[in-house]
DNA sequence: GAAATGCCTAGTGATGTAGTCAGATTTAGG
DNA sequence: CCTAAATCTGACTACATCACTAGGCATTTC
């Protein structure tokens, strides 16, 4: 039931990238792990899979970088977490491949209902949640902060 | 995001067990994996997990096998995965080991409320279904199909 | 005593994770 | 034009886990 690192490494990169959108200058790599604390390369090779998905595009030469392709509130961590680690389902069985009914032989599986519900459930959650909620509720943290 | 084969044995296993339960006799390693197409030797161990959880309890020698010890209604799907899987959270950052909270530097980790609501969500759903909830559902299928 | 069962330990091949590393390519700015 | 700053690419590695298989021992019933 865990989640790899890459889900979470995607999801704070692309949290950097929707708190610099607006900024007319992409993000570098080296900037995104260092404010992370991310490992730089490794990095490097998520951010293609971003970039293969159509989320993130990318400028290369000195002063290059990353920027969201999309307005943060248009992109959902569910949909981060999809690219990097595939589709969200407990299991396969309960995926898009809808072909595989069989995994008890009687009478189907005796299990097939819960992870559909747990799979409902967590699909809904992280759909509804974008980039643009973490950087207000960042914001929010950081108002608080102030007020000290 | 997924569930290893030994959650899902492990309430395959138990749901078995539970369909038996109020039979006076224990049921042998060998009809649970029949009668739900796993493999004898590796549900062997796996069946050592719930026995050392206080789950099963085991009879050896001929006429042997498996018993419950609470009733159906006693134990939850989140129980058994407990003890398969480990503790159920989407990352290790949201478990009982509070002592590492220290995912980003600066504000915290980002995405930790994420991961809190998934966790918080996923263990409310699977604790609320029990065994005698699983063997209900499957019973009132067949009594659908009688009716066909 | 034989058959049926659980108990225990060791080993194994495949897969995935989380990187590291080296080098090629592209671009801005001086 | 040169250089430094970037991305792009592919190969490689160390480690852990998963899902088993296999074999022998211990216990109990008939």
């Amino acid at each position: 039931m865990k989640l790899s690192t890459r889900g979470k490494y995607g999801i704070k990169a692309m949290y950097e990238l929707a708190m610099a959108y607006g900024d007319r200058t992409p993000v570098p790599l080296r900037a995104i792990a260092a404010k992370q604390g991310l490992s730089e390369n490794y990095l490097e090779q998520l951010m293609a899979l971003l970039r293969d998905a159509g989320m993130v595009s990318s400028v290369r030469g000195a002063k290059g970088g990353y920027v969201l392709t999309k307005h943060p509130g248009q992109i959902s961590v569910g949909d981060i977490i999809r690219v990097m680690e595939g589709e969200i389902t407990p299991t396969d069985c309960v995926g898009e491949h809808a072909e595989f009914h069989h995994c008890g032989e009687s009478a189907g599986c005796v299990a097939r209902g819960i992870w559909e519900k747990v799979k409902q459930n967590v699909v809904d959650l992280l759909d509804g949640i974008s980039l643009l909620d973490l950087c207000e509720e960042a914001r929010g943290e950081l108002r608080k902060d102030d007020q000290k």
